[in-house]
DNA sequence: GGATGTGAAGTAGTTCACAGCC
DNA sequence: GGCTGTGAACTACTTCACATCC
């Protein structure tokens, strides 16, 4: 289907990375609203960077901005999209159906962009067999089916062993939300997810007055910008 | 009462500061193996970043390794803490007992390292006054006490009002899990997590078989090293 | 007029390489 | 011998400033 997959080489850097997923969002709240332009100085307000960081993001991209006009939202939403791979589908399987899994697979915001939902496993009896998100739970000890990525649910204990089912079922992305450090053969990539981590950072950032405090904006995932406190 | 709060000016950048937390997991997880020592080649290995990268952060934070025989995990632990500001504590009030909020009062490791559970609130009648973690939830249009950091787990349209509300019971730290990007007043400090944008940095780099893919270690956050390959 | 896109300058963070110490 | 801690070199990212184009 898709057929604009041709120039996506431009390689872009990783903090470039982050933050256009949250510029998308940006341009998703303005489009919601019935907006048709912005310009790089109201998207960085938003995201808690400076309009030049902006700039240079998006200009990674292409130009397709109108000087004196800003950005189109509709195409700003489409090139981020793009560049990220959106146009692209991907598995997502999900082990361990608990308060935090259910939370994920029933938000209406983890499985966009190409991520669509593929199987759910579970090794509870009373959770196997009932249907969650519209997919019956799997039992975590029959066969895993291939996916794209494995997203880890389980207790600490647990994430070791089940990392090693999910690579020897040849699924080499996982998003890890267990608080535990897993082991993988290289190759296969893992991405942590902890949520007492953001809160030592707030918190650290707090105690010390410095950092990403001002300005209420997007401070996205512990991004930060060298220069956080914009004079204004 | 913390009385070791005098030294701990000493700025650390931003990248440090998010990968503190990750080497103290990997210290409590030696801890636990009943592992005494540690050098930086190993943390360095755990948490994918470079040795030279460990040792200036925790060079930052005062000379306790020993040469020739590397970091005491107890002290490295206990060290990192102080810098983090552990010794302190604090009021966590949690705002949404959906499935999310649910899972994170309930996880062993969200509060964690000074953070203690103080006030859950919700809209819905069937949630408000039943117990959630020890706390019964209160009724979400009634007073806020005060805490010092605010949790948002709620639908990304209550986003804003409930930031509002917490930001006027003088709660000026938060942590939003809504995705939905809020505007608070200058001074207060919102912290983002967005587990779709971690599911959209993974794929990108998935993609593009650049980043964070080689060994399977702890690219924690999305924290990126440059270097991501080393060579071995 | 007004905002983009981009060389050039500046800054922050990482890596090298090795002196210092156990 | 081995590993820390750190000046010096390097690399990457951000910011400045302005030419460019609608």
């Amino acid at each position: 289907m898709a057929v604009t997959t041709r120039l996506r080489a431009r390689k872009l850097s990783e903090p470039t990375i982050a933050r256009l997923p949250v510029y998308q969002r940006i341009a998703e709240g303005w489009q919601r609203r019935g907006l048709t332009r912005i310009d790089s100085q109201q998207i960085g307000e938003l995201a808690g960077v400076t309009a030049t960081t902006v700039r240079r993001d998006l200009a990674g991209l292409g130009s397709f901005g109108t000087r004196g006009a800003g950005y189109d939202v509709n195409v700003l939403n489409e090139r981020i999209g793009e560049a990220l791979g959106h146009d692209r589908k991907y598995d997502v399987a999900v082990v361990g159906i608990g308060n935090l899994g259910r939370a994920l697979v029933n938000s209406s915001n983890f499985l966009i962009r190409g991520a669509q939902l593929a199987d759910l496993y579970d090794n509870d009896p009373e959770v196997i067999g009932t249907e969650v998100a519209g997919h019956i739970v799997k039992p975590l000890n029959g066969p895993i089916a291939r996916a794209t990525v494995g997203v880890v649910c389980v207790p600490a204990v647990a994430a070791q062993e089940v990392a090693d089912r999910l690579v020897n079922a040849d699924i080499h992305a996982l998003l890890n939300f267990a608080q535990q450090v897993i082991t993988v053969p290289l190759g296969t990539a893992v991405h942590y997810v902890d949520f007492s981590i953001e809160l030592q950072i707030l918190m650290y950032h707090l105690n010390n007055g410095t950092g990403p405090l001002g300005g209420g904006l997007l401070h996205s995932l512990g991004i930060a910008t060298a220069n956080p406190l914009r004079a204004t």
